[in-house]
DNA sequence: TGCCAATATGGCAGTATCTGCCATATTGGC
DNA sequence: GCCAATATGGCAGATACTGCCATATTGGCA
């Protein structure tokens, strides 16, 4: 990609402000008390700009989410059509969680906020599946065209959709939980360690 | 539980009649061109009536799976706290997908309409994830209380409500497709292939 | 450099969701 | 048959969001 241009930096820029300024209010007043209005003024906007920027209210606290889920979907379109599709599928999230292997990146302590908010903010933890189902159902179909073939079940390919993004699901909360609880606790190792239980829920049924 | 009381019945009745209108509406409109004033005027109530039934539009569409969640919850209560957790939870929703074995039953068709408009509502996936979100947590929490102990790991845990959730949602979704492309399906088979499935994707890592 | 087209922003009116408040009606128990 | 509890409706208001138009800023090009 060339250089990303004048214009692009600058909306960028503002949508970082935005969402900086989101994310603040947020926690500062809970999601429901702080208002499009409060934002846009805390990010030097008009509410109308806000709109153009963020679809929803939420939406301004989910752009690291956003950025995440792209970096799947974009390792998908790489992984190798003759392997085992649940087994790439387990491989490109766990090189899309070594993002955030250092807890103390800009990118995992940005990821913590809006971690935190989504464990006490049930709106945004739907907010965030509202824009989820969509993208689910496109790796869904990207799986089904990728690995097409007598493993290509539709069953069995969206179970594994499930169970990745179920797991991913569960050591993030962990992850944030425990260094919450002051504990100490690293996304990748977490991830590995959620396949593992997976492992011995299935093995239980 | 006694006679439920005429007050009750009628509460019940008409809270069925709100949904009843609420479900037509959203298939013929579409969930968002549908307004609480049609759903109001079409059930005979007004429309702050409505929201004393209903917390949000969507919800309307809902009660369906609120009753099936409370049977999981319930069905959780009453199992055996010696046993492995996680093989109890995958035997209470095998249970509570009993429910659905028969296609042709009003639940199922009830049940069956609802998951159509999920599937192409992602605003309603939304709204049923906002009230799930809580009470996967109950579900945790109800778990580690119940089986505490060595194996009350909270990440096994927690892996264990992703994946029964995550398998049952995939159940669900496999199950209406399936039916709406003219296939035969059955819900609790569907369940079990989709644990099998589960097994399959484990080993994959 | 200076102009033009593209794009970003703001303001404003309008719709829809949802809530609080009060008045009224219906209901269940004594 | 009366009284308290509860259900309902109407209305005003807050907030989220959208369409439309006017204005300003920007990037490219003569």
């Amino acid at each position: 990609m060339a250089a990303p241009g004048l214009r692009e930096r600058r909306r960028r820029q503002t949508m970082a402000e935005i969402s900086e300024a989101a994310l603040t209010l947020f926690e500062e007043r809970g999601l429901e008390a702080a208002t499009v209005d409060d934002i846009a003024e805390a990010a030097g906007i008009s509410q109308r700009t806000f709109f153009r920027y963020f679809a929803a209210k939420e939406d301004a606290a989910l752009p690291a989410h956003r950025e995440f889920e792209d970096a799947v979907e974009a390792g998908l379109g790489q992984a190798d059509p003759e392997a085992d599709p649940c087994e790439e599928l387990g491989k490109v999230y766990g090189r899309a969680l070594q993002a955030f292997a250092d807890n103390a990146s800009a990118a995992s302590q940005r990821m913590l906020r809006v971690s935190r908010l989504l464990r006490r903010e049930p709106l945004l933890r739907a907010a965030l599946v509202r824009h989820s189902a969509a993208r689910n159902a496109r790796l869904f179909q990207a799986l089904a065209a990728k690995f097409a073939g007598p493993q290509a079940d539709d069953l069995q390919l969206r179970v594994a959709v499930e169970l990745c993004t179920g797991l991913a699901r569960a050591a993030f909360d962990t992850w944030t939980e425990r260094l919450e609880a002051g504990r100490p606790a690293r996304l990748p190792e977490i991830f590995v360690d959620a396949q593992d239980a997976a492992q011995r829920v299935r093995t239980a049924f």
